[in-house]
DNA sequence: ACCAATATACTAAACAATTGGTAGACCTGA
DNA sequence: TCAGGTCTACCAATTGTTTAGTATATTGGT
């Protein structure tokens, strides 16, 4: 058979959510002049995808005279989240600890990336005290 | 046309690595064996997919007696920074700062797992301090 | 009224991913 | 030797992904 739909992104898909989420909201052409100059895409690409999209309930669209205005149905932050989660569950066994560690232990932060790190962590935790 | 074969593996490419990377090495049967109770597949799947999985080098096969053995050809370790980057690249803009961001503030983590990720960073700039 | 520009809908083509069957080789036990 | 089991190699079917062309409608200008 087949794989089935995955309910995250494929790597074109998210392409054009970026360039959905970065303008706010916009016409097929709109999205496309947003893209990386790195992956132009021929106007019906663009427009085939906006619809698959949509169909995946990632983005709405609404009709203005005579063109479709697309917007995004989900938040960045959202999918981020979810992505994070994906990850954690297929690779880390569901504990996010790991992931971190393994970020940290990848030589591939600069020393003030950990030091923005810690203060992340340490203002959550300043927060949770707070309530 | 069409997109072509990633560097990053498949949902099930994973699934079957993850056994692999667990048993060490082994028979398809072996790790047919290994797989979840939830992911059961045909010997054959199993078969084939090991093939594919050695085309595009992540496990490496060695004949003894009629049977092949698989190994890995690359450490998970290596396998979920890989990951991790691509992640952080395609959503967070390069910056793993964000990432952690994200995942602090998703609400899905516990006060101890916050805890245990403080002190990864606190290990890792201590480490940074000695050497 | 006609032409050019633009927008969407429909569709095809090419390739990737997934699943598993079939055939043939080979070994082992009765 | 023959039946049964196991193993690999090859292959087919199905569905998802990606790209983009063609058809058609509509609008604005001249």
């Amino acid at each position: 058979m087949a794989r089935r739909r995955t309910e995250l992104l494929t790597d074109v898909e998210l392409e054009l959510m970026i360039a959905l989420w970065r303008i706010g909201s916009g016409s097929v052409r709109d999205v496309m002049s947003a893209l990386d100059t790195k992956n132009e895409r021929a106007y019906t690409s663009v427009a085939t995808m906006m619809k698959i999209l949509e169909e995946k309930g990632y983005a709405s669209s609404e009709r203005r005279e005579r063109t479709l205005y697309y917007a995004p149905a989900v938040e960045k932050s959202d999918y981020e989240g979810r992505s994070l989660k994906n990850l954690s569950n297929a690779l880390f066994g569901g504990t996010p600890t790991a992931l971190v560690a393994r970020l940290v232990d990848d030589g591939e932060l600069t020393d003030e990336m950990i030091q923005e790190i810690k203060e992340i962590i340490e203002t959550r935790i300043k927060k949770d005290d707070g309530s």
